[in-house]
DNA sequence: GGGTTTAATTGATCCAGATCAATTGTTCAG
DNA sequence: CTGAACAATTGATCTGGATCAATTAAACCC
């Protein structure tokens, strides 16, 4: 890891959820307390093991946050894109990283130590407040994944994937670019990369979407919200009675 | 949810992991701001879509927190013990609960209105830590229910969920109480109760554990510990050469 | 005690999705 | 343009664990 030591700027940190709403003082000793740090593609910043005494904002680029299995494959938890936060759990709790975390891309991070956080949430509720909030948030998207990688099956995984990320991406909420290659993505959803592509191609035979390289256009909503709750593709109009028997 | 108008008790409450070690004016500000809960058996707390205004802190009896599948079956996240708590993700992000909560046993539980717990946030950095904590403690084991449950196949999650339990459950780690009938444990351990009650014979005939009603104990720590690692049952000194290749 | 309910075990079968293997398409360097 | 490296697709096969079905064991109640 490699400190650049440029100061942090200040519209930089207040772009950041984490970090938006605090005051300006508060503000100030944050980005003053902490450093950027710039790493290439490839980078690995977080290792299973590491201890982290402080947490990374993501100013630019993309990076992947990761488990390995004993086998030694590994499984793509997030993809973290600028805006996100990462080491929050660990930092508090002063536990060994449970995660890996690689860059996808060249990134600028912003880096905290534990005390300038600490510090910034005594005598100041609305940051207490805003981490709180982001790590329930956090909370929310790991119970989210365990749904996902539990409770449905490749091709809903595949949809409710697809509509997750239409809404993220602003309206009119029809068109997906998906942060990295198709292989990661599938990790993030546990499954493979071939079944991921075989079931994009079933939602596409059916007139539901549209793939084109790295953009996938949602040809029909409706049909792709059935597609998560029940389990069957139903092209135009036409739906399977899916059998509870 | 039937509140009875009785007090808290303040050792009840710095009983509980998450009030430990707060000053005595703002845990009696707490107490008096909370009231406790009674319930029977098989009550729901909790369902998919409430809003929850506050905080549950579990005194006595137990609870499971589970989702449901859109076919109906139920998957347990945990089992919910004296000393746990639960609503904190839901409360600060002011967001539908992904889950469902109910009684396994007649329980007592603490409630706390989110005003209670923010008045009690402010100005108070030590109960701000131990919140924080808790909810880092939270993640952690979300991450590690995710890596249970995507990166180890059935017996695998058996073995570390022995391990994990008698670790709990205090020295001399080697003895496990199953907390709930096995179709419970094995739904927390997204296995059906069949693959559950296999694996769990697999380990007896090996000699690794030994079976008794509910109660489990264990023979051969390190014969589980290279379970979890590897893949293949070793009794008694006799070790696969897991391939990695 | 005997009968009923609930929990646990055991066997047989089946299938979603992994894995293996091969092919095709894309990107980029020179 | 040509070839190398990578990404995506497609087909064939295999398997872990689910599901279905039946049996046995334990707990509970009168």
């Amino acid at each position: 890891m490699q400190p650049t030591g440029v100061p942090i700027d200040l519209d930089q940190l207040t772009d950041q959820p984490l970090f938006a709403g605090i005051d300006a003082v508060s503000i100030a000793a944050i980005a003053s307390g902490g450093w950027t740090v710039e790493e290439g593609r490839g980078a690995r910043i977080l290792s299973r093991g590491d201890h982290l005494e402080g947490l990374y904002s993501v100013f630019q680029g993309n990076l992947k946050l990761y488990m390995l299995s004993c086998s030694g494959d590994e499984r793509v938890l997030r993809v973290l894109q600028p805006g996100d936060s990462f080491g929050e759990a660990i930092m508090f709790n002063e536990i060994p990283s449970p995660v890996f975390v690689e860059t996808l891309s060249p990134v600028t991070l912003g880096y905290f130590p534990r005390e300038v956080i600490r510090t910034a949430l005594v005598g100041n509720p609305s940051f207490t407040e805003s981490m709180l909030k982001s790590m329930s948030a956090l909370m929310r998207q790991l119970i989210q994944d365990l749904e996902t990688c539990c409770m449905q099956n490749a091709l809903q995984r595949t949809a409710s994937y697809l509509l997750r990320q239409a809404e993220a991406a602003g309206p009119p909420h029809l068109q997906v670019g998906l942060p990295a290659p198709k292989a990661i993505v599938a990790s993030t959803l546990n499954i493979s990369a071939e079944t991921f592509s075989r079931e994009l191609h079933r939602l596409q035979d059916a007139g539901l979407i549209e793939i084109e390289r790295r953009t996938i256009y949602l040809r029909d909503r409706d049909a792709l919200v059935a597609v998560c709750d029940g389990d069957g593709i139903a092209a135009s109009g036409r739906r399977h009675a899916g059998g509870s028997g």
